[in-house]
DNA sequence: TGTACATCAGTGAACGCGCGTTCACTGATGTAC
DNA sequence: TGTACATCAGTGAACGCGCGTTCACTGATGTAC
């Protein structure tokens, strides 16, 4: 990586920190060169605009996550060759990963920009439902494999059942926040994890009772 | 209601849009006055600062969404003495409500202000975190008036879960608002009523397999 | 009923500061021949 | 190996605009006696 990629990278991670705390539109390019320490100049040659930030704000993030993703449920293909219990376990390897840190997770970049839109071009706007889509698509696939090989009597919406996931994730993270209780977010997708194992393996009352 | 608080209301409905669609920090006082046609001063008149429009909006979204709580789990009450079911018809009907708004629903103050914090000074987070724990309180007691009836082979977490509904429609209105589809978060609704459901009234297996 | 005073709901002008963006320039590194 | 040129990764100064906040003032309404 050559020098400028390096001050590129600490740009963003300077400026992710600050909207996750304050929003884009209070994040100053001002405050980020201060911190980054250097001149204004050298953010714009970064950075055409604030915008071109928010894009890679958001391709940086989404990156992440995708590293992220993959080691966890990769780990858990590793484990075992059963599509419920590879989402079961990812999941859980996925919680224990948020409980390890130590301030709780920082935040998304997706559901602070969802609730901004208004500051952004069509471009980046284009990219955050892109992203969004992307996440779903992959619970998605994990949910229609799992369909594929457990029966259930109610069909399942495997689209759905994905977004809920994504919004126990995001949800969490919101109520960790407001409630200044990082542990809520682990909680949250054991509770989504929770939700998958009912709706795949439901607790045989009768024989339980017999 | 004197004329003052017409226009105060007035500030707070149009700074409301606005802090929904762009954040808090990209919400311009000047922005706000010029909607709601009066002078700067006009506003410095209602909110001394910008700390205190925020506990205004604070106070207004928590003050209106209390009386929505009311109306549909009153109305819930009203139809079935059950409380498993008085849970289960409130969310139907909250579902139903969300489904109605045309554009979806414009977004949770308690939401972004938490992804805002740094903005705030201590009275303001102090009333973010207040809301969130009296939504919270508000489902945890429905939900211990169900354990009380409903006797679960596995103890139930009642303040996880009544978190579990809050995450699902925190968590819908960004996934709906990333991915351009409100019914989104109706749709999340009533997946966390489902998992109430799975929770107290598994599906019983065996006997549908008999 | 009249008058004095207080409060309400604002107006108008000014403040200093920080904002995003542009522009002409530069020294260090990389590449072609 | 040396030299010319191009690209990279910035610097420094300036721009005009809008921001939140303050201050002295005002006309309309309400209240006490």
């Amino acid at each position: 990586m050559r020098k400028g990629n390096a001050t590129r990278e600490r740009i963003l991670e300077i400026a992710e920190a600050s909207v996750l705390a304050k929003g884009f539109g209070a994040t100053s390019i001002e405050e980020i060169i201060a911190e980054a320490e250097i001149t204004k100049s050298g953010f714009f040659y970064h950075f055409k605009d604030k915008n071109e930030l928010a894009r890679g704000l958001v391709s940086r993030y989404n990156d992440q996550n995708d590293r992220l993703l993959a080691e966890v449920f990769g780990r858990a293909g590793e484990l075992t060759e059963d599509p419920l219990q590879q989402l079961l376990i990812g999941l859980n390897l996925f919680a224990e990963r948020m409980a390890a840190i130590p301030e709780g997770h920082p935040g998304c970049i997706v559901a602070t920009m969802s609730y901004q839109d208004r500051l952004f071009d069509r471009d980046v706007r284009e990219m955050i439902t892109e992203v969004a889509e992307h996440w779903n698509a992959y619970f998605t696939r994990m949910i229609d494999s799992i369909i594929a090989v457990y029966p259930t009597r109610d069909p399942v919406d495997s689209a759905a059942l994905a977004r809920a996931i994504c919004c126990a994730i995001d949800g969490g993270i919101i109520m960790a926040k407001a409630l200044n209780q990082p542990q809520i977010l682990p909680e949250q997708m054991l509770m989504a994890r929770q939700m998958i194992k009912l709706t795949f393996q439901p607790p045989l009352l009768d024989r339980a009772a017999a």
